[in-house]
RNA sequence: GGCCCCUUGGUCAAGCGGCUAAGACGACGGCCUCUCACGCCGUAAACAUGGGUUCGAUUCCCGUAGGGGUCACCA
């Protein structure tokens, strides 16, 4: 076979060889350990959580290493694409602050080793596809979509591999001049990689946190370019992460049974592979087991899901690397205030094993997060929020800027501050009462205090209450209260012998509760009512008291 | 079906030949307490299974089972 004529049949337009591409893309220059790693997404328009869960992983990589981290998007597969699905990755990345070196920009490029996007690496891919053909490690492939599925049929009966491999692939010595016609009659083809790989040679790759793997070799031959002249994931992924200069490629463990074809594709090209992360997939219980999450039927999956409820970017970072190292809690727990950053992430600490998504646990890490924020910090984060998904709730927030934060601040600050918020969505159910326009009580008395007695003590206290007092005089008051209606106002004696009164001071106190907050929980009450000022007060006693 | 990965409480997980098998979330109980939230104390709860190797296996090896993944001109 004449393997020059095949190249130039196959890519009359290609004059370069892999060796100039070599010195177009020099190895980078960098510090000796540095990492370059990448994060390479599909523009499908879809962010989800376990493109973040690797991503994390891959700036630490680079960035603790003192090395690049870059964008490549993998837009090989335009059936997939969506239009603006690049600014959402953009924007994801913006918002959660993983910052990137070099790659893909919303017009164009940045970096040296561009084009970042793959569509327009084309050229690349083809001097590398027509090398191999030159090589007579390719061919072109005319089997039809038809064809390849008739031959799997006959495979599953007669219980064989799946695939294009042996004498199942049937392109491989065909001769020129039948190629020639073939393609002069317009019919489709693919370029495929001629495998010489053998089932029962065993290959050894080391993966940064599984170790040695021992893989068979890879004896099918893989589609290197489609019918469209793109390159498929195996390929671009071979050209890209070598050109590109990728030391690590962090990606899903789906990518494990091919890693094989990887392997060989850079022996085929002559070049060294990367190392390799391959990340557990995050899981979802469904009915009795585990499964991967998927996007069709998990909307947790999705990080619009938690930009929504309002979680806070720190919180699912947080909970994303306790999930990727498994020492980050302990970490945390001993550095409450250090940044992220100042986690000393390893691969070693990786898990191996598909970790369960637990919202409990992103809500307890949320919380935490959010009680260390300062109640400026959380009234700007909690506006953003509802700026964006609930504009009247920040319409109020805005008019009554200074009470609310004093609001905010209620049990913030101390060493073992209140959580209350879990995400701003339940920031807002949690301020409710707090505002008019928001306010729906629901004036249940505690079942020791009969109506009557309820608005007796309401209007009692609406002349022992002094705006000025404070909370030992507020509680002294309320204690006054409950002695004067026969109520307990020890708890430790109200608790040893309940049968000896009505009921105690903490019923009386709810009862003034339920008109404040129109529920029979609350932070501090005193605190409240003071925030709320007495004409706020006098208004929901009486309204309280009109409704009983 | 072939191949690959994985297997410690409900969940996330320490462990890396000898331990009463950590810790966290969740659950439950209690304390604190005017409610709630916090905090503190405590309880229940685990090495999938069968063979080896060894004085000794959660830990090493093999098998089995189970779970997951992958076998596209998708990534």
């Amino acid at each position: 076979m004449d393997t020059t004529a095949l190249a130039n049949l196959l890519f009359p337009e290609v004059t370069e060889t892999p060796a100039d591409l070599e010195q177009r893309y020099p190895p980078r220059n960098l510090p000796e350990g540095a990492r370059v790693c990448r994060m390479a997404p599909s523009p499908t328009g879809f962010m989800h959580l376990g493109n973040l869960y690797g991503a994390i992983a891959d700036e630490r990589l680079a960035h603790q290493s003192g090395g690049v981290f870059y964008l490549r998007i993998e837009d090989t597969d335009q059936k997939r694409e969506v239009a603006g699905g690049v600014e959402t990755i953009l924007d994801t990345f913006s918002q959660y602050k993983l910052p990137f070196d070099e790659g893909a920009t919303l017009t164009g490029d940045s970096g040296a080793y561009g084009p970042y996007r793959q569509r327009q690496r084309a050229s690349l891919y083809h001097v590398c596809a027509r090398w191999l053909v030159l090589q007579g490690k390719a061919y072109p492939c005319f089997l039809t979509e038809e064809e390849l599925t008739a031959m799997r049929e006959t495979q599953a009966a007669e219980k064989l591999n799946f695939g294009c491999y042996g004498d199942f692939a049937r392109y491989r010595d065909t001769p020129i001049d039948l190629i020639k016609s073939l393609i002069d009659s317009g019919k489709p083809y693919v370029v495929r990689y001629r495998s010489e790989g053998d089932l029962s040679k065993r290959i050894a790759v080391d993966d940064l946190i599984r170790g040695r793997l021992d893989m068979p070799e890879n004896d099918q031959d893989v589609v290197l370019l489609k019918a469209d002249g793109i390159p498929t994931y195996h390929f671009a992924h071979v050209v890209d992460d070598h050109l590109m200069r990728t030391t690590v490629v962090v990606r899903g463990e789906e990518w494990l049974a091919t890693l094989p074809i990887h392997i060989q594709l850079f022996g085929a090209m002559g070049w060294k592979p990367p190392k390799y992360l391959h990340t557990a997939s995050l899981m979802k219980m469904d009915g009795g087991s585990k499964r991967k999450l998927s996007k069709r039927k998990d909307p947790e999956l999705a990080l619009s899901f938690y930009s929504e409820k309002g979680y806070t970017v720190a919180a699912v970072k947080e909970y994303l690397m306790s999930l990727l190292n498994s020492n980050f809690e302990d970490w945390r727990a001993m550095n409450p205030e250090k940044p992220l950053e100042d986690f000393p992430f390893s691969p070693k600490k990786m898990g191996t094993s598909g970790a369960l998504f637990s919202i409990e646990k992103l809500d307890d890490v949320s919380k935490g997060v959010v009680s260390r924020m300062s109640a400026d910090e959380v009234y700007g984060e909690l506006t953003a929020w509802a700026d964006r998904y609930d504009p009247d709730f920040a319409a109020l927030l805005r008019r009554d800027e200074a009470k609310t934060k004093r609001m905010l601040a209620i049990g913030r600050g101390g060493k073992k501050p209140r959580k209350d918020i879990t995400a701003w969505s339940d920031a807002k159910t949690y301020l409710s009462f707090f505002f008019d326009e928001t306010f729906t009580p629901d004036y249940t008395l505690p079942e020791t205090v009969p109506a009557g007695a309820a608005k007796e003590m309401l209007a009692a206290y609406a002349d022992l209450y002094n705006p000025a007092d404070d909370s030992g005089e507020w509680f002294a008051k309320v204690k006054q209260l409950a002695c004067n209606f026969g109520y307990c106002d020890d708890m430790k004696a109200y608790k040893q012998t309940p049968e000896n009164w009505p009921g105690s001071v903490a019923d009386v106190s709810n009862v003034v509760r339920l008109a404040i907050a129109g529920r029979p929980q609350s932070p501090d009450l005193c605190e409240v009512m003071q925030i709320m000022g007495p004409e706020m007060v006098r208004q929901r006693l009486d309204r309280m008291m009109g409704a009983l």
